[in-house]
DNA sequence: GGTCGCTCCGCCATG
DNA sequence: CGGAGCGACC
């Protein structure tokens, strides 16, 4: 556990033409260590800076920004940084704003999709689009690619939009255009129509002058490929690039750095290989572990002081990551004390685990801990629900981070669609969105018109619903309320121009009905969603138009929204990178959950090391204490499961956890593998008040579930009593044949031929 | 044309 | 188990 060399830093002023004339040194250069230094300083010519967790990366990465614009190697304009979420986009330009003041806003740091807005706006005449193209979120995708399904005769139960839609994001990640997509790739969709479909689809996002998240890629690439003049003076105009968790980055994104970096080759990549978790959405890896070949002459640096975690973390971090085989190899250390070891500690079930969470949360709060400085981190989705009902039983106010994003919210979209009729009355993805929302009786067979005259005169669906309110095609009542509709847009279009932006918006919602639509629902979500709406349109405040609103909310609004009182964080694993907390709890670590099986059966080898660098990405976003868990029984679908304990609670290195089982959860092989540490429990109140782990352990789990703290939601039977009987021969999916020894209610202990004794719920067996 | 109820499917998620 | 989406029925 040793850093590199002490880096001599006088060495390295002459090496470029230094415009800071005295030794004195800035004074942002102070308190950096060695190598972050290092990636200050070198700003000229391909760079890699390998950065571990919590090696002050961020401050690296905006110091060196701040170094480029104070010594005058560039202006601010001339500095491209990209990175992948908007809210990393804005900490960075806040905090080279604090260092070099308000020049830093007129930097290009942004999302790789807000630049390549920003750059298709103002060439889009080049990749065939015009300035005003709209953006489609994933629903307006699918529903465009149903239609194309649909209009192929293709059956879309069997061949689903999700299916199609998941694929050209694919291939776009790839930048796999429709023509250059290999043969082998086209059959991957209804028996051959995946190439034909993706053209088709292509085809006629270009008439609506629309384009998909992959397309602002991709179109940009296009744009610099074939106008040399326009990639030139890019080239020129950005002398220093710089990208941020450069492990994420896909084949559309490299190609699309490289154009642009090509020039000069001052570009800086930070990322860091054992943090890469976004392979299933398209990420290379290779993309860093080839840098050093694409760049020839790079420079790498590796940040391995950690800042964050105490030494027992790090050791439990490190020792896990080091079973992966492809990597670039760093050692994180610290000069922090070792603190608490990381807790793993074995649950008969799910609701148990949430229940020993909920314990120690309430606890650590007792202890006075913040709430803000706890996160719950999930491998999936399905694992907060039950975490959440506990969360509420007993009163613990949380926060989920990531769920649905405010703009995917099905109210928001509708609103947002209105508006964006409003201002672009040729969007036939909003107009048929709303049409008929709230129900105006425009059916599916008033709309078929629509439709037809829209396509045989080649006009916006707006266009064709004004004709035919004015023929006698329709029935009377449809008729009138499509002419209605019609020329309430056409009024708010007018009112654009002078019209207060936020009023306005206000004025659609209202007079449109949708409001209305919403207050009158009975529903315990409507309440909610008249909130969000009035969020939508006081947010709109903040703009000059709403043209200007609708562009910016396509890309950026996120909806965790400065939340930043008194509550915990719940949230999954990918969600959690690149933040920290002093106290993290990691439930579900069993075989199936995570390593996720989905994982392990579609990628083998390479999605078990990416589950194991999730894993590490989890325990990596502790300060002072970790907690792992994992649970005999979980429910899965509405299926009680046995499971497993997670290969990576293995791979633990000892000396850095305490274990917490008890015995009978699982098989002895595995059982075997684990000392029973005596444990340093963060809750003493809990060993007065039951004694020591196992058995106060051990004594609830005899108890009824209805009666353990108010939790209520396995409702059984009151004594749930086995039909088994002591000595019967069984067999069991998992474990195969074997003979029960022990019955605790609805729960065997069976010594299996195979796999050993193991305790499983009954109605996991059956009869042998 | 709108609503109810059935079936199917979900396993990670940024722009 | 729970939500989404579709088809049969009012």
């Amino acid at each position: 556990m040793t850093t590199s060399d002490p880096f001599d830093i006088d060495a390295l002023e002459p090496s470029f033409s230094a415009p800071t004339p005295t030794p004195a040194e800035p004074p942002y250069l102070q308190g950096l260590n060695p190598p972050q230094r290092e990636a200050v300083l070198e700003t000229d010519g391909p760079l890699l800076v390998l950065a571990g967790a919590g090696t002050g990366k961020t401050r690296a990465l905006t110091t060196r920004l701040a170094h480029i614009l104070t010594t005058r190697k560039a202006a601010p304009w001339e500095v491209l940084a990209v990175t992948f979420t908007n809210k990393a986009a804005r900490e960075m330009k806040e905090r080279v704003t604090k260092l070099v003041g308000p020049a830093a806003e007129r930097m290009w740091i942004g999302t790789f999709h807000a630049l390549c807005v920003r750059l298709l706006r103002k060439h889009a005449e080049l990749v065939g689009l015009r300035s005003n193209f709209t953006i489609l979120d994933t629903d307006d995708q699918i529903r465009l690619l149903k239609q194309l399904i649909q209009a192929e005769a293709i059956d879309d139960k069997r061949w689903p939009a999700r299916l199609l839609a998941a694929l050209i994001d694919r291939w776009k990640n790839r930048a796999l255009l429709p023509d250059k997509l290999p043969s082998g790739e086209a059959s991957a969709y209804a028996n051959g129509m995946g190439g034909k479909l993706y053209a088709a689809y292509q085809s006629r996002l270009e008439t609506l002058n629309a384009v998909d998240f992959g397309d602002l890629l991709l179109h940009v690439v296009t744009l610099l490929q074939n106008n040399p003049d326009v990639l030139k003076s890019y080239q020129e105009q950005f002398r220093y690039v710089l990208v941020d968790e450069y492990q994420d980055t896909n084949v559309a994104q490299y190609l699309w750095l490289r154009l642009l970096a090509q020039g000069h080759k001052n570009i800086c990549c930070v990322g860091d290989d054992d943090q890469s978790i976004y392979g299933w959405r398209g990420a290379e890896v290779g993309n860093i572990l080839r840098f050093e070949t694409d760049f020839p002459g790079a420079k790498v640096i590796r940040l391995e002081q950690n800042y964050r975690s105490s030494g027992h973390i790090l050791g439990a971090a490190g020792g896990l990551i080091a079973a992966n085989e492809t990597r670039l190899g760093k050692t994180l250390w610290t000069e922090a004390s070792a603190g608490e070891p990381v807790r793993v500690r074995g649950v008969w079930d799910a609701p148990e685990e949430a229940r020993s969470i909920t314990d120690e949360i309430e606890h650590l709060k007792s202890q006075g801990h913040k709430a803000s400085e706890i996160a719950i981190l999930v491998r999936a989705g399905f694992q907060m629900r039950e975490i959440e009902e506990r969360l509420i039983t007993v009163g613990l106010p949380y926060r989920v981070v990531g769920g649905p994003r405010f703009y995917e919210r099905a109210e928001i979209r509708d609103a947002l669609a209105y508006l964006r009729l409003v201002v672009q009355a040729n969007d036939d993805l909003a107009f048929e969105r709303i049409v008929n929302l709230p129900k105006r009786g425009l059916g599916a067979a008033s709309l078929q018109k629509v439709h037809h005259l829209a396509r045989a005169h080649g006009v916006s669906l707006l266009r064709a619903a004004e004709q035919i309110a004015e023929l006698d095609d329709l029935r009377p009542q449809a008729r009138r309320s499509l002419g209605s509709f019609v020329s309430d847009v056409l009024r708010w279009q007018s009112l654009l121009p002078t019209a207060d932006p936020q009023d306005l918006a206000g004025q659609i919602l209202d007079e449109s009905g949708y409001t209305g639509m919403w207050q009158a629902d009975k529903s315990p979500e409507a309440p909610g969603r008249l909130d969000n709406l009035k969020e939508l349109v006081s947010a709109i405040g903040e703009f000059e138009s709403l043209p200007a609103f609708l562009e910016h909310i396509a890309l950026v609004m996120d909806n965790d929204a400065g939340d930043e009182s008194e509550k915990l964080s719940v949230m999954t694993l990918h969600a959690a990178k690149g933040l920290e907390f002093d106290t993290v709890f990691l439930p579900g670590w069993e075989e199936g959950v995570f390593p996720s099986q989905r994982s392990l059966d579609e990628n083998g080898a390479a999605g078990l090391e990416e589950e194991r660098r999730l894993a590490y990405v989890g325990i990596t976003r502790a300060r002072k204490r970790a907690a792992i868990y994992f649970a005999a029984n979980r429910q899965l679908y509405g299926q009680w499961q046995s499971s497993l304990p997670s290969r990576f609670i293995d791979e633990l290195p000892g000396d850095h956890i305490e274990v917490d089982s008890r015995d009978g959860l699982f098989g002895a092989s595995r059982q075997a593998s684990y000392q029973t540490a005596a444990f340093d429990d963060w809750d003493q109140s809990h060993h007065d008040r039951y004694g020591p782990g196992w058995q106060r352990r051990e004594a609830r789990s005899r108890q009824n579930p209805q009666t353990i703290d108010g939790y209520s939601r396995r409702v059984q039977a009151p004594k749930p009593v086995s039909t088994f009987a002591v000595g019967e021969r069984v067999f069991h999916d998992k474990f195969g044949y074997g003979e029960i020894v022990d019955i605790d209610g609805n729960k065997l202990m069976v010594a299996f031929d195979k796999a050993g004794e193991k305790r499983v719920m009954d109605n996991f067996v059956r009869a042998a």
